[in-house]
DNA sequence: TCTCTGCTCAC
DNA sequence: CAAGTGAGCAGAGAC
C-alpha cells in the first residue's frame, strides 16, 4: 500500500528551503484546513487514504484526527530546550569509558577489530574465541551478537559484558549525546520534532528529526540524558502527565473481565494481584520473581502471546509458561474471551477496529502459514488495545489544548510520548494546568475502570516523572 | 547516495 | 519459526 504520511511539515511546507520558518506558519490556517475548508480537505483526505478506505473511519478522520492537527502544530512549533553543556560533560565521561572498553576488549580478543561492525564481532566471538559449541545465527547466516545472546554469555567469558557497556556507551553517545544538539534550530534555540499523525498502523503517533519519543531512561546513564530537556526559561518547570497502565485497563474494560476490572477499582498493584490469582496464593505472600513473571505475562497479553514467547522472556520452560498462561486464563476468563473474540472477528471481517472505529485490515489473518497466521493474530488482539489508548490520548490532547487555549494559558503542550504528556508550565499555572491535565486525560473516552494519571513537575525531564 | 542488516533506544 | 508499535546509528554492499 502506498501513501504519503501524514506530516505536519509538510502542510507547512518540505523540510530544507522549501520550509516556511516557524513564525511564518499560520496555526489557525492549518487547524482550519480540516475542520472548515473543504477545498484543502481533500489534501488531508489523500493523506489519510488507508483511515478514509471504509465510510466507518470518517468519525476517526473528523472527530480524532482533524482536531488533532492544530495540536501538533502549536507542539512542534514550541519545541523544547536542551541543556548543550550538560550533554557536553556526559559526551566527554563516555568518551573515556568507550576508550578503556576498546582496549579491554581488543586484548582479551587478542586483535582489534571494528566494533561497530556485528559482523566482525560474531567473527572474534564464535569464528576465533569459540565462545560457544553451535551458536546462533541471524536469517543472513551471521553470527548473533545481540544483547540476549551475549547476557546469556556472562559467564562464560567477561568480555561479553564489556561489550555490552561498550554498546550502551557508544549507543548513548551516537544516537542522543551527539545527536540531539546538531538538531537544534539556530534561530529558536529549541529542538523541533516532526510528529507523524499516520504512520502507525495501530493509529499511535511517530516522532523524528529527531525523535523524541525514545529518549532513554532505563539505565543511569540513559537518564543523565533526559535531564538534559530542560524549561526554556531558567527558573521554569517541565509537567509531566502519565497514564496509568493505560494497555492493561482497556483490555480489562473493553473485555469486562470481572477480576482484572476489581483490581483496578481497588487501586491495587495489578501485576501482584496478577500473581496471586495465578500463584493461587493470598497477596501478601506473593514473591519478587512471581510478582516479576506475572508483570510479563501482563504485557505477553496485551502484545497476543504465545507459550514459546514468553518462556524465552522469561527464561523459563515451555511447560511452565504454558502452565502461566493456562491459569491467567482462567483466573481471568473474560480476557482469554475477548481474545478470542476478536480473532474470530479478524477472521470473519478482515479488520480489527479500536473504540472510537479505527481500523486495522489484516489481510493475512486466515493465511494457511502458520508463523503468519500467528503473527496476524497477535496484531489482531493488539491493535485495538494499542490503538485504543492512542485514540485516547488524542482525545485528550486536543481537550486540554482547548481549554488551554480557552483559559489564555501561557502553559503550553510540547511532547507526546504514547502513554505521557510532556508540558511547558507557567509556574503560576500549575494548580489550574494540573486539573485541566488531568480530567483532560482520564475523560477522553469513556472506561468501564478508573483511569489513573500521574502528575509530576520539576526542572527537567527526568524531575518530572 | 541509497538500501538493507543488525542492533538498541522508547512505550 | 516464536511478544505489539516505532526511529536512528554504523557497517556493508550495490549503484
Amino acid at each position: 500500500m502506498e501513501y504519503s504520511p501524514l506530516s505536519i511539515k509538510e502542510l507547512i511546507g518540505e523540510k530544507g528551503d522549501e520550509q516556511k520558518t516557524m513564525d511564518q506558519v499560520d496555526v489557525q490556517v492549518v487547524a482550519e484546513y480540516a475542520a472548515e475548508d473543504a477545498d484543502v480537505t481533500w489534501q488531508l483526505r489523500g493523506l489519510f487514504a488507508p483511515l478514509l478506505k471504509e465510510k466507518n473511519q470518517e468519525k476517526v478522520f473528523h472527530e480524532v484526527e482533524c482536531p488533532l492537527i492544530e495540536v501538533l502544530v502549536g507542539m512542534e512549533y514550541e519545541g523544547i530546550s536542551l541543556d548543550t553543556e550538560a550533554l557536553l560533560q556526559i559526551s566527554e565521561s563516555l568518551v573515556l569509558d568507550i576508550q578503556t572498553s576498546e582496549k579491554t576488549i581488543y586484548e582479551m580478543a587478542g586483535r582489534e577489530f571494528n566494533l561497530n561492525s556485528p559482523k566482525q564481532m560474531g567473527e572474534v566471538l564464535f569464528g576465533e574465541m569459540k565462545l560457544v559449541e553451535k551458536p546462533k545465527k541471524t536469517k543472513t547466516g551471521q553470527f548473533m551478537t545481540n544483547e540476549q545472546v551475549l547476557t546469556s554469555l556472562e559467564k562464560k567469558h567477561p568480555i561479553c559484558a564489556e561489550i555490552l557497556n561498550y554498546r550502551q556507551a557508544s549507543k548513548l553517545k551516537s544516537t542522543y549525546v551527539d545527536a540531539l544538539p546538531e538538531t537544534l534550530n539556530s534561530r529558536t534555540g529549541r529542538i523541533h520534532t516532526t510528529f507523524h499523525q499516520a504512520v502507525a498502523a495501530t493509529g499511535r503517533l511517530a516522532s523524528s528529526d529527531p525523535n523524541i519519543q525514545n529518549i532513554p531512561i532505563r539505565t543511569e546513564r540513559g537518564r543523565e540524558i533526559r535531564k538534559a530537556f530542560i524549561p526554556r526559561v531558567s527558573g521554569g518547570l517541565l509537567l509531566s502527565a502519565d497514564y496509568s497502565q493505560i494497555e492493561l485497563r482497556i483490555i480489562a474494560s473493553i473485555s469486562g473481565d470481572p477480576g482484572m476490572k476489581q483490581a483496578f477499582e481497588q487501586g491495587v498493584d495489578i501485576h501482584l494481584v496478577t500473581a496471586s490469582k495465578v500463584y493461587g496464593i493470598p497477596l501478601d505472600e506473593v514473591s519478587r520473581e512471581q510478582r516479576s513473571k506475572s508483570k510479563m505475562v501482563n504485557f505477553g497479553i496485551v502484545y497476543g502471546i504465545s507459550a514459546f514467547g514468553l518462556a524465552q522472556r522469561l527464561n523459563i520452560s515451555r511447560t511452565e509458561s504454558a502452565d502461566l498462561i493456562k491459569a491467567y486464563n482462567s483466573e481471568y476468563p473474560g480476557i482469554h474471551k475477548y481474545m478470542e473474540k476478536t480473532i474470530a472477528f479478524a477472521q470473519e471481517h478482515g479488520y480489527v477496529e479500536t473504540l472510537t472505529g479505527r481500523r486495522r485490515y489484516l489481510r493475512d489473518i486466515n493465511s494457511r502459514n502458520a508463523t503468519v497466521r500467528g503473527a496476524a493474530e497477535r496484531n489482531a488482539i493488539n491493535s485495538p488495545i494499542q490503538g485504543t489508548a492512542a485514540d485516547m490520548i488524542k482525545l485528550a490532547m486536543a481537550r486540554i489544548h482547548r481549554d488551554l487555549e480557552k483559559g489564555e494559558f501561557q502553559t503550553r503542550m510540547i511532547l507526546q510520548v504514547h502513554d505521557e504528556l510532556v508540558f511547558e508550565l507557567e509556574p503560576i499555572e500549575k494548580e489550574e494546568i494540573t486539573k485541566i491535565v488531568e480530567e483532560g486525560m482520564k475523560n477522553a473516552l469513556p472506561m468501564d475502570v478508573p483511569i489513573e494519571v500521574d502528575i509530576g513537575v520539576g526542572a527537567n525531564w527526568l524531575e518530572a516523572h
